[in-house]
Parts: C-alpha cells; sequence; structure tokens
RNA sequence: GUCUCCAUAGCUCAAUUGGAUAGAGCGUCGGCCUCCGAAGCCGAAGGUUGCUGGUUCGAUUCCAGUUGGAGACGCCA
C-alpha cells in the first residue's frame, strides 16, 4: 500500500470537481521533510493559484473543501504561501498497519501492468580477477533485479560475461610460452592469472618501448613551447606595466592563460612518458621477465593473431579455450558465492560468435554498413564517427556482439526493457548502440544504460586494474569477513557460556555481516557519483551500514527468543481480530508509519533505477526502531495489550528489514 | 580541439527530481548500561551548496557564463 497514491487519488478527485486536470500537480504531493508540517505535504496551490489568476491560498482553501479526507487524515492545514499539511489519523495508520503486519508482502502491492526486464550486469573479464570496481555493477544490477522481481515484474538476470577477446589470445600466447606446468596443475587459475599478467606486462614493454622516443620528444617540444609562452608572458607584463590599458590588461591575462594550458599539456605529456618508463624499467629491472623478453618484439601482433585463430575456430586454440574457461569460471563463481548473486542466465561473448558474420552482412545488405578504411563501420544518423563492426583484419568488435545481443534478447525474452548496469565512461558507446539498434527491429523496447561513477583511489584518480595495485575483490571480502570475525568473537565472549556460538556459526555470522557491509558500502551511493575508494569507508560496522540494520534485526529476534514468544500465534491473534493495533506514544507512531512506507521506497527504487534510496529508506526505519526501543519497552511492559501491541511493531520491523536488506543482496542474522 | 559528467560541513557522502530552517556517517566535544543486545541512544559544535548572473511566489536542483576536477572521442572492452 502506497499512502501516498492513496493521497494523490483523493487530491486528483477534488482537483476534478473543480474543473482543473490533476495530471500536473498529483506528484506535487510528497512526504514532509519536517514532522511540524505533518506526514505529507501538497505543493501545487502556488502554480496552480498562478495559473487560474488566484491567491494560492484561496486555491489550496477550495481545494482542501472539495475533498474527501476525514476517514484517513486530520484536517488539512493551510501554511506559509499555501502548502497544505496533511496528518494522517493515528488510528487509520494503525489499520493499516496491522493488515501488512498479517500479510505475507508486508503490504506490498504487485503492479497492475507487469514489464518484462532484462538486465545485463557484472559482466566480468573472466581472465582477470574480479577488483574492487566489479563491485558496483554486480550489487547494484542484483539488488534492482530482486526489486523489480518482488514489484511482480518479470525479469531475466544475464550476465554477459568478457569471456572472448583479445585477453585469451593473451593467455593462450602465455600458455603456450610460458606456462609453469606444476604450478597450473596446483593452482590453475592463478597460473592462468599469472600468465595474463605476464604477457600483458610483456605486450605493454614494447608497446611502450615502440613508443618512447616519440613521448620523449613530445615532452621536449611540449617544454619548448611552454618556455617560449613564458617570454611571451614576460613580454606582456612588460608591455602591461608601461602602458596599464585595458588592452594590454587582456593580452597579459590571454598570455598567462595560454601559459597555464602549456604547463598542463606539459605536464599531461610527462605523465605518458613516464607511464611508458615505468613499464619499460619494470620489464627491465627483473631479469627474470627481461630475459622472457628477448626476442619477442611482435608479440603484441602474436597475440591478435592467437585471439583471431580462436574467433576464426582454430581447433587448437579452442579446445584450449575450452579448457581454460570452466577453471576461470570456478574462480569468478566462488566471488558470486561469497556475494550472494545468482544470475537467471550466463551468456557470455562467446556464445554469440557464431551469429556476428551474418549480422555484419545483413547490416551490409541493408546498407547502413560498409567498408570504412579497411573496416566495416555502421553509420549512424547522428553521429559523426561510424561504430566499427568488423576490424580490418576480420575479426569483431564488442559492438558486433552487443548488437547480437540485442537481437538475441529481443527474439529470446521479448522484453519491454533492457538495462545496462555499466560504468557511465561507456555512455558513448551506449548512446551509439541503442541508435544502432534502430537498424534491429527492436520494437519500442526501452534501452537505458543504467550507469555508475567511477571507483577512484586514494590519489583521486581512477582506480585501474593495469596499475597492478587494485585490490581484488577476493582480498576485500576475506578481508571483511576477517574484521567481522573479530568483532563476532569478542561480542560472542562476553556472553554466558551456554549462549555462546559455535565456531561454524561464528564464520557464518562474520561472512554475513563483512560482505553486509561491503555490499552496502557501494549500494547506499547514489550510483552516479564516483567514489574514493578507502578500507575504512568499505569495511566500516557502524555508524549507517549494513550492520546497523543486521544489529536492528538481530535484536527484534533476541527479543521474541527471550520472551519465548510464539510469533504465528501473536500474527493470528491480530490476523483474527482478536486484538487491534493502536499507537499511544509518538515512538510507536513514528516506526509504524515508517514501515508503511516500504513499498513507496521500493517505487522511488525503481523509478531510476537507484537502490540508494532503498538504504536511505532502511536507515530511516532502523533509525526509527531504535528510537522506539529506547522508549518503549516491550517485554518489561507491564500492560498485556500494550506488549502484544509492540510484539507486533516488533515484528514487522525485523520482517521489513529482513526483506529489505534480502532485495539489496544482504543477508541478516538471527545473533551476532 | 569537440562532447559528457561532477563540484554540498574538516573527511566520505545524502537530499524522494523546483518546496518551508540543506541532512547522515566518520572525526571532535559532552551525557546515557544494577533496566528486552552500548555494533546502540541523547545532545553540542561544524554550511555564502566552487564563483557570477538569470528564470519565479520559492533554486543545491533549471538556464547562461566562469573556475577547478574527471571522463569519452573507429580497428581494446
Amino acid at each position: 500500500m502506497n499512502i501516498q497514491n492513496m493521497i494523490a487519488e483523493r487530491f486528483g478527485a477534488a482537483l476534478n470537481a473543480l474543473g482543473v486536470d490533476p495530471a500536473a500537480y498529483l506528484d506535487m504531493i510528497r512526504p514532509s521533510q519536517d514532522p511540524k508540517f505533518g506526514d505529507f505535504q501538497a505543493n501545487f496551490a502556488m502554480p496552480l493559484g498562478k495559473k487560474l489568476g488566484k491567491a494560492p491560498r484561496d486555491v489550496a482553501a477550495e481545494v482542501v473543501e472539495r475533498l474527501q479526507y476525514d476517514d484517513m487524515l486530520e484536517a488539512p492545514e493551510i501554511a506559509g504561501p499555501g502548502f497544505i499539511n496533511l496528518r494522517v489519523k493515528t488510528d487509520w495508520l494503525a489499520r493499516l498497519a496491522q493488515s501488512e503486519s498479517v500479510d505475507e508482502r508486508l503490504g506490498v502491492e504487485s503492479v497492475a501492468t507487469p514489464r518484462r526486464y532484462v538486465l545485463d550486469y557484472s559482466a566480468p573479464n573472466v581472465a582477470k580477477p574480479l577488483h574492487v570496481g566489479h563491485i558496483r555493477s554486480t550489487m547494484i544490477g542484483n539488488a534492482l533485479a530482486h526489486i523489480l522481481k518482488f514489484l511482480g515484474h518479470h525479469v531475466v538476470s544475464d550476465n554477459h560475461l568478457g569471456d572472448w577477446g583479445t585477453q585469451f589470445g593473451m593467455i593462450i600466447y602465455g600458455y603456450r610460452n610460458f606456462l609453469n606446468e606444476a604450478a597450473y596443475k596446483e593452482a590453475p587459475v592463478e597460473e592462468l592469472a599469472r600468465l595474463y599478467r605476464l604477457v600483458r606486462q610483456l605486450v605493454d614493454y614494447y608497446a611502450a618501448k615502440g613508443q618512447d622516443e616519440k613521448l620523449r620528444a613530445d615532452v621536449v617540444a611540449a617544454s619548448a613551447k611552454l618556455d617560449a609562452q613564458k617570454a611571451v608572458c614576460a613580454d606582456a607584463k612588460a608591455r602591461d606595466d608601461a602602458e596599464k590599458t585595458k588592452e594590454s590588461k587582456d593580452a597579459l591575462k590571454k598570455a598567462n592563460k595560454e601559459r597555464e594550458r602549456l604547463g598542463k599539456a606539459l605536464e599531461a605529456a610527462q605523465e605518458q612518458y613516464d607511464g611508458a618508463r615505468k613499464k619499460i624499467e619494470g620489464v627491465e629491472n627483473d631479469p627474470e621477465v627481461f630475459a622472457l623478453a628477448q626476442g619477442r618484439e611482435t608479440i603484441g601482433q602474436d597475440v591478435l593473431n592467437e585471439t583471431s585463430k580462436l574467433h576464426h575456430g582454430d581447433e587448437a586454440n579452442c579446445a584450449l579455450w575450452r579448457q581454460f574457461i570452466p577453471q576461470c569460471m570456478k574462480d569468478v563463481d566462488r566471488i558470486y558465492w561469497a556475494l550472494n548473486v545468482k544470475f537467471d542466465v550466463t551468456l557470455g561473448e562467446s556464445f554469440y560468435n557464431d551469429r556476428l558474420p551474418g549480422l555484419v552482412e545483413r547490416l551490409k545488405k541493408q546498407g547502413v554498413a560498409r567498408e570504412t578504411e579497411g573496416a566495416i563501420g555502421l553509420f549512424l544518423p547522428n553521429q559523426e564517427i561510424p561504430m566499427l563492426i568488423q576490424k580490418s583484419d576480420g575479426a569483431y568488435l564488442y559492438a558486433t556482439t552487443d548488437l547480437a545481443t540485442l537481437e538475441y534478447r529481443r527474439d529470446t525474452f521479448q522484453p519491454d526493457a533492457i538495462l545496462y548496469v555499466v560504468d557511465f565512461r561507456q555512455g558513448l558507446h551506449f548512446e551509439q548502440l541503442f541508435e544502432a539498434a534502430k537498424y534491429l527491429n527492436m520494437g519500442d523496447v526501452e534501452l537505458k544504460h543504467v550507469k555508475f561513477g567511477t571507483v577512484l583511489g586514494e590519489d583521486g584518480k581512477p582506480f585501474k586494474t593495469r596499475a597492478g595495485k587494485a585490490v581484488e575483490l577476493r582480498s576485500l571480502i576475506q578481508e571483511a569477513r576477517e574484521r567481522a570475525y573479530e568483532i563476532v568473537a569478542a561480542n560472542d565472549a562476553a556472553r554466558p557460556e551456554n549462549e555462546r556460538f559455535t565456531e561454524e556459526e561464528k564464520v557464518e555470522t562474520a561472512r554475513r555481516v563483512g560482505v553486509g557491509a561491503l555490499v552496502y558500502a557501494d549500494l547506499s551511493q547514489n550510483r552516479e557519483s564516483d567514489y574514493v575508494f578507502s578500507y575504512e569507508k568499505m569495511l566500516a560496522m557502524n555508524g549507517n551500514t549494513a550492520t546497523y540494520m543486521q544489529y536492528a534485526y538481530a535484536r527484534v529476534r533476541s527479543i521474541f527468543t527471550k520472551g519465548g514468544i510464539d510469533v504465528d500465534a501473536l500474527r493470528r491473534e491480530f490476523a483474527a481480530g482478536k486484538r487491534t493495533l493502536t499507537l499511544d506514544v509518538p515512538e510507536e507512531r513514528a516506526l509504524a508509519f515508517e514501515l508503511v512506507k516500504f513499498q513507496s521506497a521500493l517505487e522511488n527504487v525503481v523509478r531510476d533505477y537507484r537502490p540508494n534510496f532503498l538504504t536511505a529508506y532502511l536507515y530511516e526505519l532502523a533509525n526509527k526502531y531504535s528510537a522506539f526501543f529506547e522508549k518503549c519497552p516491550v517485554l518489561r511492559a507491564d500492560d498485556e495489550d500494550v506488549r502484544s501491541n509492540r510484539l507486533l511493531l516488533c515484528d514487522l520491523t525485523a520482517r521489513t528489514i529482513a526483506k529489505g536488506l534480502e532485495l539489496l543482496g544482504i543477508q541478516t542474522v538471527e545473533r551476532m
């Protein structure tokens, strides 16, 4: 149940009665920001007054006069310039909370018209270990999939693995040239990852060497330009000192600005050069790697050749690929297991390989794709540069695969919407892809790039896997579990001996708490903003964290345990009308009001695919519960009715928190 | 060079999409456990929402300009 919508309906009727089309005004009914303005406020009287040429307060009064409210709302108050402040009647609220507390779905209605969604998220490159950046796509997508399903939509979550690109050329090359068989037998995934890193290092090494001279020359040139500009600035300064005219001043300003720009250009050139040097020295200072590098000047091309052979069905390479994939997947799946993430389907890039030639042919026949500088480009109406769909060596690109994927999804799932949960830096790619989709007979399917910001390092620069220092997700998860374990163990040791956890329980509790903290740290952020990675923040377990909610949940549950309460019997009593919920103190009412807003919170998430609206809601709920918990004794309440009342509120709180966390992909614990 | 995004408390971030006195966490300071779990609660300090204009009843939110930061820009994904 969504109270806001109910109120909106009533205002709709009132506005109609006034001869006003309510469409533009009903979404101006909002929860109040300050409790002293009531529970909800209607803000439309100001613009409407303007339109009708009447005083907003008079308009407000006229609307209120026609509003049917008295079963559910206190008398509306008109305040300030024309705000209509609304307060839900407490007994009405109590009835609603009671009905939701005995409802399987916590009062959340299924949507009237379900849509079919395909969600594309996670999609790691399986040849590389997952790093901290992968948690965003994975967990945002996972949360959205759960929430959409719970609201009654039809959802297919699809993990579009990167299992077919250049990275496998590298591994194949490494396997052929550098394999340590003993290590491969012992720990295949680690060995493959080592090979990948080694080959990558060598490819980068020769690429850097090839550019070394040019980059150095760039630095020298940039430096010379800067020096020349400095002279220009000095002249301009002398002239300005002499003339002091507006003209000379402007000229000086302009010269200084140019100097600044050139300074930055020099810095950028230097950075590029340093980067290349670092790659070169990294190899040359490591005798072992340097020895391996000898005589492999063509490694870059060789790797591409291995990739190309794979794509064109070379038997030996395909066999190797088939051998590697399960190994790589084992590694990836371990992470998904730890994060408690599952997919409905996992169709990687390789799945679409045999559809690519036909796709390109058709687009060529349609006349929208044609040769450009040796490659095949797809020419789009609103884009200056064509989207390349086939390289000059015949290999395909990820744009090609994405187009083939669109067709497949169209035919297989008949979606109303496809959501891509992908880093915002790929924005241009999706703009082009969605434009290109118009050639694919996609109908009116909604294509949406659910973009998210970059994870930055402590230096404020984007985290890059190749930088070598990327924090692997596996070790982050490990760390989270260890920190949680310490707290769990310390807490446990303070308990009476007969209530203590077994070792197994401690480990499992630590896993849920630690991973929950990690996941929550990510989901609680507005997905579009970049954020600075810090261990402290990702692993925090107090404040606005999953732990806080898990803790609230565990506290509620312990009340039921301690009191020996039969929850089912309690719910039955209320369901059968043997008891009636009342909200007698402000903390009870505030808690109930928050509980009843669950559906609205979920709807807010879905409106723009922002899981942080749900974390914000849960935090608010846990907060309200803490206030209630402080002020309102439950088991110690001396009145039987009060006790049952509060127990019912506790139960609904626990279930709402558990459901909310579950939708986010976070598990609860009975004790912690 | 072209285009896109961002700028909010000391730090990390919110702000239900134009609403009333901009909120949290961390950190700082001060209170609360013979009482259902203190991973908690209550309170204090901390702000010209980068800057300048504009739009209007009303702007952190929309527009223009400006400064600073990040990113993208055909054979990587």
